[in-house]
DNA sequence: CCCGGAACCTGAAGGC
DNA sequence: TGCCTTCAGGTTCCGG
């Protein structure tokens, strides 16, 4: 599942490898993940240079010679392949460049979306704080939380709130921080909080320098796996062993959502 | 505004 | 072997 370290990693390498670029054709194998017309994306498309890639929460966005914005949202099992060995049926969306690079959106469950969109602030108003941006502090975390009286956990996976954040990274921050999943946001005290804080940079910094988790369908624009899942502390390791106290790690549903924590080492 | 749950989608895995 | 059910999860929408 594509979170905030795997976009960024996608994000870098198309930034390395198509910037400056130009769409040469345009061919749409499901029109599903397409906003709005069909005939006005591929008209603001066709024959526009790539002038920047770059990324907000979990969105890429394509900045355009015409200014406009090429939104792409890989939800689930969205990936961006640039060159495939093979255009399989979950090739939804093919781009020919002037370098005569593919580049490909291949989506399984088809939850991805792609927009055209003239100004950053269709998707900004959507989105909450960026991790890395130096106004996320502990003080603005401990402002957000006030009043909330929601499952961290929860709060965590709000985009709104935090924006890049998905359910791997929160859990993982969670265990780090050593914050039970179902405290209640309000309810953290100033140093589960600065903890918290810390625990969201240095696990989606960790994840990024190891090109991304390989959970699901995520894969890298040349179609190869990241690292990051093999340094999970408690994501999908439910009944495996704690690696700092030896307890059984637990799976419950917060939200709908598989939450994997300790139980010994994340009190309420 | 705040909060919780259903829906969207498709392949994998498990039950009988 | 084969059919059926359940599960996975990012986001949006709807209801209380």
């Amino acid at each position: 599942m594509p979170e905030l370290p795997e976009v960024e990693t996608i994000k870098n390498e198309l930034a390395q490898n198509i910037t400056g670029r130009r769409i040469i054709s345009i061919t749409i194998n499901d029109a599903r993940p397409i906003q709005g017309s069909i005939q006005a994306f591929s008209d603001e498309l066709m024959h526009q240079k790539i002038a920047s890639v770059s990324r907000r929460g979990k969105y890429i966005l394509f900045k355009l010679s015409s200014g406009k914005i090429l939104a792409v949202h890989l939800r689930m099992t969205g990936s961006l392949l640039i060159n495939p060995h093979q255009l399989d049926k979950y090739a939804r969306v093919i781009f020919e460049l002037d370098s005569h690079d593919l580049l490909v959106f291949r989506d399984l469950r088809r939850f991805g979306t792609m927009q055209i969109i003239s100004s950053p602030e269709v998707i900004e108003k959507k989105l909450g704080i960026e991790p890395f941006d130096p106004s996320f502090t502990p003080e603005l975390l401990k402002k957000l939380l006030s009043n909330r009286n929601v499952p961290i956990k929860a709060l965590l996976l709000d985009q709104g709130f935090i924006a890049g954040l998905g359910n791997m990274y929160a859990d993982e921050a969670l265990f780090t921080a050593r914050v039970h999943p179902l405290k209640k946001a309000a309810d953290l005290n100033s140093s589960e909080v600065k903890r918290l804080h810390g625990a969201i940079l240095t696990v989606l910094e960790s994840a990024i320098k190891s090109g991304g988790a390989s959970v699901a369908n995520y894969m890298r624009t040349d179609g190869t796996e990241g690292n990051a899942h093999n340094e999970f502390n408690v994501a999908h390791r439910a009944g495996e062993r704690c690696y700092i106290c030896g307890s059984p790690l637990r799976r419950i549903v917060v939200r709908q959502r598989g939450t994997y924590f300790c139980p010994k080492c994340q009190k309420m």
